[in-house]
DNA sequence: GAGGGTAACGGCACCGGGTGCCGCCCACTA
DNA sequence: TAGTGGGCGGCACCCGGTGCCGTTACCCTC
């Protein structure tokens, strides 16, 4: 629905969510993601307002892209993997693939997560996309440690994943010209904590 | 300001945040978080919807209590805290202290925190108060690994803390009769990484 | 006991995100 | 040429949140 340029039955599309998420990040980096109304996003777009919230639910959600698809990348990857490596290397690499761009999509993206790590509306929706997330994650490590994805390992488990990812991020946008996979490499290993003695 | 039942100049205030907490939680209990109105609350609470705003910032913050003041107890604990013992277990005990209640209150805090993890809504607007809570862990981790709370580790240490007392609250609740402190000393325990093997 | 200072109250108007409703538009199909 | 059906988008509305400003009620001083 909502996109295929020229298909079937009714009314032809009038953009893509793709065209609308590139209007609305040229905006944000502009004036701001906060002074940015979806009026103005829809206008510069040339729909109706109204139209604006057939493409995405809230304004918030501008900003995530095509994250579902990589969500189903993420759980497809992890469905296939061998069962003899440790848990933790599994994970490590799941995370530094799903986290893997093209290197022509990194400022792109660089400023996608900088929005979302920094204004504040954006970081607390981003808790909600986050959980599909660990969803996904603790499923995985339900299947390696036996039991429920539900029980408090696996839970456990796609939290520190979740907190590694994000600090690495951070630490990402914080020091100009670091190098993302390394710091979600560096931030996936301290997971198997070295620090806990003291 | 706003509180002090009859002191100094002006006008006395109306009520108190204690008081419009629990006038808030018992409609929240009855209707729902989203389906109650400020103009419920207020109302309920003899009130004008724009007094509302003077006690909390948001209606997402009246379910948060006095958040700062435990905010302060942690990071006062902490403070005082001697550098002999593995950093892991007294992160674990200060997690443990944090999440100490009367048994009078725990119907309530319960049902507070059950709005907390499960209402979209709170779900999100959490983040932003957990990054305090994370940073005055950060705080601590950074003074005993050395370096500044801002580096990586000290990031990820206060992500993983905070990932296991929700790992434990979610199980909390799941589970009818469970206990908190058991399931939040459980899950600090896990951080020390033994599952990273497989 | 009259008056001034002061701080909280609360109405009003406004903004912006989000939604339900409904008529309109327009490509495709018969 | 008529009909079908899905996207468009205006309209009215709800609700959270804010700035403004006059009002209220206490306390202190004269």
């Amino acid at each position: 629905m909502l996109d295929d340029a020229g298909e079937r039955p009714g009314r032809p599309a009038a953009t893509t969510r793709a065209e609308l998420e590139q209007v609305a990040l040229e905006l944000f980096a502009e004036r701001g993601f906060v002074a940015t109304t979806v009026d103005d996003i829809a206008a510069a777009a040339g729909i109706g307002r109204r139209t604006f919230f057939r493409y995405f639910a809230s304004k918030n959600d501008v900003v995530w892209g095509d994250f579902e698809l990589g969500l189903l990348a993420l759980r497809a990857r992890l469905a296939t993997v061998q069962p003899g490596r440790p848990l933790l290397d599994e994970l490590r690499e799941a995370v530094l693939a799903f986290n893997r761009f093209d290197p022509g999509e990194v400022p792109w993206h660089r400023d996608r997560m900088a929005l979302i790590l920094t204004v504040p509306a954006l970081q607390a929706h981003s808790t909600l996309r986050y959980a599909a997330w660990r969803s996904v994650i603790a499923e995985f490590a339900a299947a390696r440690l036996g039991g429920s994805p539900a029980d408090l390992l696996p839970q456990l488990v796609a939290h520190s994943c979740l907190g590694a990812a994000l600090t690495a991020y951070d630490q990402w946008l914080l020091r100009p010209g670091s190098d993302l996979p390394l710091l979600l490499d560096q931030a996936m290993r301290a997971l198997s904590g070295d620090w806990a003695g003291a």
